[in-house]
RNA sequence: UGGGGGAUCGUCUAACGGUAGGACCGCGGACUCUGACUCCGCUAGUCUAGGUUCGAAUCCUAGUCCCCCAGCCA
């Protein structure tokens, strides 16, 4: 009996490993989280990283981090770091259980001899066509190989022969003999062993016979003694292969492989054949551009790791495929934000004000609070002068009903200085309002009037002499619509207005912002500095905006 | 009339024969030196048709719809 085992999460993975241990069918679970490394992860393998992690922390067990390197054309050491540092910034830690599918590549030789010696495999000397073409059709049962009958001895020297070396690529392949005429096709012969000379970033040039996914998943679970081997829902057709493989070989326990539905997210594509396409065809900056559902997009674009397990957890584990709604995520990053970011003062598009009855040469410094949700961030001096910034947003010459902001005649708080009254709007030639005349009242200092008289609304703004100038890089969603591909290429449905760069004047404070610290702009949304050169902020998500939508 | 899965508010998800609940979204309202946050309220669901049962999202039968599989990818 465990001796405590957690509260029911509510999803059937932790129920079924909850039940293997109260049943006593194993002490304590082992998982893994088995990426190839042929490319970066993103917030779909986040799920797979907590499931497996999360389990394994849960319930007392422990979680491999496994590549599943078993095809070297497709991998790299660059996504064998990347994937690591990815794992380890979400929070979760393997401890020394790294392991490789290349680290058994000996001891899967050895049991594809014993399948072999056993009359479970033969080499066939079909080319890929013809065993495609053998292969039958979903409603067609599968032509048996020409090459099936071939003797133990036969099938043994030609196997050895493959691994020394004297076959070209594709001459032949190791087959399992299972039943040609099978539903599943998955046990219609499959291919377990294929001819590839080519060079594996971690076993060199020591092999040109490499074990396919199906030959090598089940015995790496098998010889770490996972308990709980878990993926997603279209691996379920395999796993009569899988358990067939541990069948018939001499493996040293005995894993149980159970699926669960990826995650799929509105305005998103998790494909990584076409986040690679997006990466190789330039359509975004690289692999952690934060318009990229990458843990490398994310986190550069500032969206804290924790919010990121908040929002899988909230989308939850089901064997139902489902799509997300990405304003989900947004909500998940935003709560977390709001207790954490500290408060600056930015502003993205910028009018300028000038306070016709504040001294030329005079400036001051105010009081402004750093996080109002949390009273230990303090406080900070930011510098106030006479001429300053407003968002353009903040301006109207002509406001409807409900704009509560700046417009000829009105009075308006700039938060943690004055109240100031708009007189008169400057323009051009064209008839832009490019500057905005303005009086302040030297009683209001601080944002409060002593006679109690209030305002509508409470504005940021900057010191135009003390503002830092900055590159800011608004993201919008990748995609237009938020099913993106369902119409064949999810190129076509690519925002053209995904990334907008703005100039943006921000208080000085801001010019010693850490990269990676992502910080509320007040009333504008969360940012991160960048770590390109010169002042970068990435903005991470708006804050929501009832104003906006009843626009 | 190949095999394997799956259907619960608009979207995710809970319920394990006993009051269909939560979150997100949306819509109201209160509060507010962020039109943010917070708080309160509202809207809204068991794929269909039968059956078993005192009682069915849950069990049975028959349908419907959706997803996955025909790589020497994983």
């Amino acid at each position: 009996m465990p001796a405590a085992t957690p509260a029911a999460t509510g999803n059937f993975l932790w129920s079924l490993v909850e039940g293997d241990l109260v049943s006593g069918k194993h002490k304590s679970p082992v998982t893994r989280f088995p990426p190839e490394p042929n490319g970066y992860l993103h917030i779909g393998h986040a799920k797979a990283i907590y499931i497996n992690f999360g389990i394994a922390q849960d319930f007392k067990g422990r979680c491999h981090l496994r590549f599943d390197d078993t095809n070297p054309v497709k991998e790299e050491q660059e996504f064998i770091d990347s994937i690591q540092r990815d794992v380890r910034w979400l929070g979760f830690d393997w401890g020394t259980h790294l392991y490789y599918a290349s680290d058994y590549f000996e001891k899967l030789y050895g049991w594809a001899e014993h399948l072999i010696s056993n009359g479970h495999a033969y080499i066939d000397d079909q080319t890929a066509e013809e065993i495609s073409a053998n292969r039958g059709t979903l409603t067609a049962p599968g032509k048996e190989s020409p090459f099936r009958s071939r003797s133990v001895d036969e099938n043994l020297d030609l196997f050895r022969r493959m691994r020394k070396g004297e076959f070209p690529n594709g001459t032949c392949v190791l087959r399992a003999r299972i039943d040609m005429a099978s539903g599943n096709i998955n046990l219609r012969d499959p291919v377990l062993y294929r001819i590839l000379h080519a060079h594996h970033p971690r076993t060199g040039d020591a092999w040109c016979i490499y074990p396919n996914y199906d030959f090598a998943h089940g015995q790496s679970d098998s010889i770490e003694h996972v308990t709980h081997s878990l993926c997603s829902l279209e691996f379920e057709d395999h796993k009569p292969l899988y358990n067939w493989l541990l069948d018939h070989l001499p493996v040293p326990s005995r894993p149980e492989q159970t699926e669960f539905a990826r995650l799929n997210i509105t305005y998103t594509i998790l494909s990584k054949r076409h986040l690679t396409q997006f990466v190789r065809d330039k359509h975004v900056r690289g692999w952690d551009d934060p318009r990229m559902p990458t843990l490398a997009g994310l986190r550069r674009r500032g969206v804290p790791a924790p919010a990121l397990i908040d929002f899988i957890k909230r989308a939850g584990v089901a064997r139902a495929n489902s799509v997300v709604d990405i304003a989900m995520f947004d909500a998940c990053v935003r709560e977390y934000l709001n207790k954490a970011a500290s408060r600056y003062m930015g502003v993205l598009k910028p009018l300028k004000v000038v306070i016709e009855n504040y001294p030329e040469v005079q400036s001051e410094e105010l009081d402004a609070v750093n996080n109002p949700e949390d009273p230990s961030a303090g406080s900070r001096k930011v510098p106030f002068g006479r001429e300053l910034y407003i968002e353009q947003d903040d301006f109207m010459e002509n406001p409807p009903k409900k704009f509560f902001r700046l417009s000829p005649g009105t009075e308006v708080r700039l938060r943690y200085a004055y109240f100031i009254t708009c007189r008169e709007a400057v323009k051009n030639a064209a008839g832009e309002v490019v500057e905005l005349r303005c009086t302040y009242d030297p009683a209001t200092k601080g944002g409060n009037a002593p006679d109690g008289r209030k305002v509508k609304a409470t504005m940021h703004w900057v010191s135009a002499a003390h503002a830092v100038n900055a590159e800011v890089r608004i993201y919008n969603p990748l995609f237009t619509r938020p099913d993106p591909g369902a119409d064949g290429d999810p190129v076509q449905d690519l925002n053209p207005a995904s990334l907008e760069l703005v100039e943006a004047k921000l208080e000085p404070a801001l010019a010693t912002a850490n990269v990676g610290e992502t910080l509320q702009f007040e009333r504008l949304g969360y940012f991160c500095r960048d770590a390109d050169p010169g002042l970068v902020f990435n903005r991470t998500v708006g804050l929501r905006d009832t104003y906006a939508k009843t626009q």
